[in-house]
DNA sequence: GTCTATAAAGCGATAGAC
DNA sequence: GTCTATCGCTTTATAGAC
């Protein structure tokens, strides 16, 4: 899940300004801060809207955060989509895997889905059509690159790139980031050695 | 960071008792029910003693995380030192990055971490230690299976296993497993095929 | 739809008896 | 060292005026 900038508003012209900004600072807070800081009380600073307001506009602290994951989880999946759109390529592959924030974000939601079942619900049924999503690109394009996917599954390669990112996303919290230039230095080479070049 | 069960008392025959329930009861809650869930109250029920001794015994909470970090920190290094101490193996290697219980805690640390600077700069420098004592072991194992290490440097192997246990240890706290097996078993066979048998 | 006011509960931390 | 009692604060959530 990435930053959440602007995105479309579903319908009416400013309708629900005020719920998309509390959901908006949802994910910001839980972005920056994690998820200790998620309150209603910096909800709404972050919004600019006054705290009760997310209680007018959600019944429970669980139902804000699932409209949230489904808010940035769809952006994710447009994302991932858009990306696939043109040609598959293993760099193009590692790029979707390399964005830190949506790493970080996951991380945070997961977290607070220790507490909200439904949540956690929620979480698996993306997390599943997300991988799955992935596995069909990094398939597409360990095929085009013509390498043999049976010496490596495109399984292999999503789980052993995405861990990787979010062990960086991971080390990167606590200020510590030993390996990661070395690691990427070489997966770049590695590309640079066994695809064909295309636009990124 | 494993379950932290038995483990040594620093001196004395049971002073200390209350102290080492605490820390114990700390990592226990950590282990199984995630950060949100420390509170006092919650500890000095899991540890059997009233509440208010957690605040006798440690000046602040942070205090207590720290002292509890240390304790698992220590456990981990230990563990390592110990199954490093034998021949050096992919193996043996990998299956030190597999410790589920121990990613999990860490993940759980590095999120109290976010509020609780002191905390933060003890992981850090204990995660710079625990990759260090990695990559040598992960260092002789390539050399000892005659693995080129120009080709497959020991830290891309280290953070892209680590990055791999991580994930799984992410995804099975949303109840969502879908690939691991087919890694697993990618990387069981491509080491039955690549090493040398030694005894685990 | 947004405001003020407040309820009900839980939190970390401290005081003082024993 | 452990107990009871409590302070002061923050939290989610609700009630009712406008």
């Amino acid at each position: 899940m990435g930053e959440s900038g602007q995105e479309v508003r579903p319908r009416g012209s400013r309708a629900h300004e005020t719920r998309d900004r509390i959901v908006d600072a949802t994910l910001q807070l839980l972005a920056r801060e994690g998820y200790g800081a998620i309150t209603t009380r910096r909800i709404g600073e972050v919004a600019g809207v006054k705290y009760q307001l997310v209680h007018y506009y959600f019944a429970s602290m669980e139902d804000l955060f699932i409209e949230a994951f489904r808010r940035g989880a769809e952006e994710n999946l447009a994302r991932l989509a858009e990306i696939a759109d043109g040609e598959a390529s293993l760099r193009r592959f590692w790029k979707i895997n390399s964005d830190a924030g949506a790493s970080k974000l996951m991380v945070e939601f997961v977290a607070l889905a220790q507490r909200h079942p439904a949540l956690r619900l929620e979480i698996a049924a993306y997390a599943r059509r997300f991988r799955a999503a992935q596995l069909a690109f990094a398939r597409a394009a360990l095929a085009r690159e013509s390498i043999a996917t049976d010496q490596v599954p495109p399984m292999v390669v999503l789980l052993l790139t995405t861990g990787l990112a979010q062990l960086e996303a991971h080390d990167r919290l606590i200020g510590f980031t030993d390996g990661h230039d070395e690691t990427r230095g070489w997966i770049e080479q590695w590309l640079a050695a066994n695809t064909t070049p295309v636009k990124e």
